[in-house]
DNA sequence: GAATTGTCACCAG
DNA sequence: CTGGTGACAATTC
């Protein structure tokens, strides 16, 4: 019984994205793809599983991935299948626990891991398949640039935005 | 901002 | 082990 690969697209104010799941939970988040780049690459990533549309029965899920992407501080009780190697599950469990608002550099990741190279903790983030639930867009440069993000630096930029909205400040922001 | 160089842990074979 | 690789980091203009 080959395993079968669910998927479904949604909309939201950073543009479409797709859904994908297994039994287990969510294998994959992709952000504003093309549907067809998109469903292939769930068929490269799992060649022996059967990848149906399930957009009826991923309604729910849509709906909460879209209110995530709306408001930061939503937490979705979603089961995540996660796949990948031990190193990257470590990493991508790490960034899940970065507070809302905080960014934190590839290096000082990389140190909390124990490894010494950034470059390693890059690698990681960057096969994350989970957009957004995997909060690696707060993980950014050590000077505090924008770097890279495998959806569009846009969208980083602007999941950033929001969440430093989203925030709880003490003191407002003040013009800017 | 763009280009250049150094660096090394991780992954696949 | 060997070889390839990077969403880096630090420097320079």
């Amino acid at each position: 019984m080959r395993e079968v690969i669910r998927f479904a697209w949604g909309n939201s104010s950073l543009g479409e994205f797709m859904v994908a799941t297994s039994d287990k939970g969510l294998v994959a988040l992709e952000l504003g793809s093309s549907r067809g780049s998109a469903e292939e690459a769930l068929r490269i990533r799992f060649p022996d599983a059967q990848v149906v549309s399930g957009q009826l029965e991923l309604v729910d899920i849509l709906d909460k991935i879209t209110r995530v992407i709306e408001e930061p501080r939503f937490v979705p009780e979603l089961p995540l299948d996660m796949r990948g190697t031990a190193y990257e599950i470590e990493v991508w469990s790490m960034l899940r626990l970065l507070p809302i608002g905080e960014t934190i550099s590839y290096g000082t990741l990389a140190a909390k891991l124990g490894t010494r190279d950034a470059r390693d903790v890059t690698k990681a983030i960057a096969s994350n398949p989970l957009a957004v639930l995997v909060p690696c867009h707060r993980v950014i440069k050590k000077d505090g640039s924008i770097s890279g993000y495998r959806w569009g630096v846009k969208r980083k930029r602007e999941l950033l935005a929001r969440e430093r909205r989203a925030k709880p400040l003490p003191t407002s922001e003040g013009a800017g």
